[in-house]
DNA sequence: TCCTTAGATTGACATCGGTCGATGCAATGT
DNA sequence: ACATTGCATCGACCGATGTCAATCTAAGGA
């Protein structure tokens, strides 16, 4: 025969402060995962270029539109670029000399849409 | 008498590659604000210890929950929670010994709402 | 009063990340 | 063919950031 427990499992509480759990908290992989995109995006200059992009009525800006308004040297907005590009926010085209950044429909809502349910 | 333009002020594009705004882009003190916010989420340890307060089912957790389930010294968790304080999303209440961490109601909702509208 | 425990603070360290100047490269104009 | 223009890449610099060990403080318990 075994031995019934004293206390009901869940009551085993991992210390006299602890309070009850509702649901499980988020997975660490999925913790990285949203941490990564949030990274990409938790910069000025990257924000202002996604709010660029997104304000032209065709939904893209080529490099010339993002130098005009930010006071940043070409290399470092196409460093921008790059990482925006990474994350998978903006999807780059190249048509003749100028570079074509697009952004790429629903990432960000996806991304608002984790956040909320962290 | 004045001179009339040759051509309409809505013509003069930056440049030939430029194509016309839909709307205004976000504003440079906006981005700044945003970026502070998703610089204070993006960090897996900080998106798991939000998820684990939010988790429980009164909202808040001790700061022995958070050490229980991350692999990270106290002291590196004590400062996570400092910065997620001082960014709005948890508010501080001790008790006795303990301090017990609270999900601003609404401030991650907030942040994915300004966001989706950038 | 002394000891223990919970948690915040400090200081040091290593790594990451934003920035720019210099350079490379491909496409266009002359 | 050569010069020019648009943009990506490289290398370097330096401030910001995540981490931990050591220390400090406050609250309880013996």
């Amino acid at each position: 025969m075994t031995v019934t427990p004293v206390l009901p499992l869940t009551a085993i509480a991992a210390d006299a402060c602890s309070s009850p759990l509702a649901r499980a908290a988020i997975a660490a992989h999925s913790a990285d995962s949203l941490a990564r995109s949030l990274k990409a995006l938790a910069d000025p200059a990257r924000l202002r270029i996604i709010s660029i992009v997104s304000a032209h009525a065709d939904q893209e800006a080529c490099v010339c539109d993002l130098t005009d308004q930010l006071t940043l040297s070409q290399p470092t907005i196409s460093h921008h670029l790059k990482v925006l590009v990474d994350a998978g926010f903006l999807t780059r085209a190249k048509r003749g000399t100028w570079s074509y950044y697009s952004l790429v429909p629903g990432s960000l809502s996806a991304v608002a849409e984790v956040l909320t349910s962290v």
